[in-house]
DNA sequence: TAGTGGTCTAGACCACTGA
DNA sequence: CAGTGGTCTAGACCACTAA
């Protein structure tokens, strides 16, 4: 039943993992290049490139797009129990954040908003779509739906900031009740250009649906995290 | 910037997605041979297999190993606040679950195992394998790790049942405090074997640690779900 | 036993990165 | 501009599944 073949593709991941693990290639650093390796190991790039996506399965490696591999840096925490944000989660882990606005602008909701927000039909939503780094790694492609109705004059501010911050102190606004859900799948095409990886990485999607102090659905945000960047971790009390 | 290149894999992703969306390929369903497919689409196996790999790690379509690809059934939620058992969980969802035991017996903890039960140094462990299913495929293999000192005999009853059912008829333990750790991850030799997929298919690894209604640790589980199978769901009160 | 998926070879061209 | 990763071709053999 078990086999234990030894196949190319096997070999080559066990011999990567052991110079990972010894520390011979430390995190962040870079792999040789594709040829090389295939070259070192005897066997075509192919057949590499098989074990490289192996690896990056793991969560061991990963790649940016055009630019090679690199060893994958520990994950972060993330635990939805605890009321944070992403600035203060990271730093808080002892590393360093950074946010950049791809975009910001009034457009007419999706179906899907829609039903999220539980908006009418043909409304408009405040869209704000962001990339996230982790000690300079690009890692989260976000997209903020805000509804317009309780944000008057928010594109006018700086949206690098915290939005739970931004919400607090201009409008008085604080999470209540919020709803994770969380789902492995892949990056679509916007979510990959903004990572700077390509099409089709595994990722861990997570919607938030969060309400304020007084119960109104107030904005969602959809989360694409990479799948190598993220670790999820829930305390039940009894 | 955006050049939404017209590359074959995508080209052959695009046609099975919405031949998938619009139902001619329905859930549970096997796709035509991968050289059957590679001739329609004009283009190499190799090629194909990429573009399968894609749609397998957005979570549309999944293989069993030498078996061949199948669409994907729906997901089925998770809800770590809810105190559920798998069988329940799967059965209030209108499917159907099934459980088999790989193996159960006494066996040196490692030390992992030691740390995350919070047991001395060469302590032994009750050790149980099991694989589960939903509506007949694959989707879960579990390794649970009991504190002997609280289960004596355990290894007497049935074990296909529900542990946590077991627990309160058999021991008046009932599951208090649980920690949850969740990490997307690749499927190593053991597990995939168990699900009868190939090593490196991506999963979602869940880790629970459990304590009694008396706060004592009384065991934990490492799941390995197939990262299609599962949508995780949190819902944080204010 | 026929057909299938799993694995591998030995190349090729292009677009982009980084020096 | 050299080198790299991204993509693709056109085959091959083997082990296993299903009829």
């Amino acid at each position: 039943m078990r086999d234990e073949a030894p196949r190319a593709v096997t070999a080559i991941c066990r011999a990567l993992e052991e110079q990972i693990e010894h520390g011979l290639l430390s995190s962040g650093s870079k792999l040789p290049a594709e040829r090389k390796l295939s070259e070192l190991f005897a066997t075509t790039r192919i057949t590499l490139r098989e074990a490289l996506g192996q690896l990056e399965a793991q969560g061991l490696i990963y790649r940016e797009e055009r630019r090679g591999w690199f060893v994958s840096p520990p994950r972060l925490t993330y635990n939805p129990l605890v009321r944070s944000h992403f600035h203060a989660m990271v730093g808080e882990q002892g590393r360093q954040p950074a946010t950049e606005v791809l975009s910001a602008r009034l457009l007419p909701a999706s179906a899907a908003i829609c039903a999220l927000l539980e908006l009418p039909a043909l409304s408009s939503v405040i869209q704000i779509r962001r990339a996230r780094r982790i000690d300079g790694r690009l890692v989260l492609y976000v997209e903020h739906y805000l509804n317009p109705a309780h944000f008057p004059g928010v594109l006018t501010f700086d949206l690098t900031r915290s939005l739970t911050e931004l919400y607090a102190q201009q409008y008085d606004i604080f999470y209540g009740r919020v709803r994770f859900d969380m789902v492995p799948t892949a990056l679509h095409v916007e979510a990959a250009a903004a990572l700077k990886v390509s099409v089709g990485s595994p990722a861990l999607r997570i919607t938030r649906i969060n309400r304020d102090q007084h119960g109104r659905l107030i904005d969602c945000d959809i989360e694409y995290w990479r799948h190598d960047a993220i670790h999820v971790s829930v305390e039940v009390p009894e």
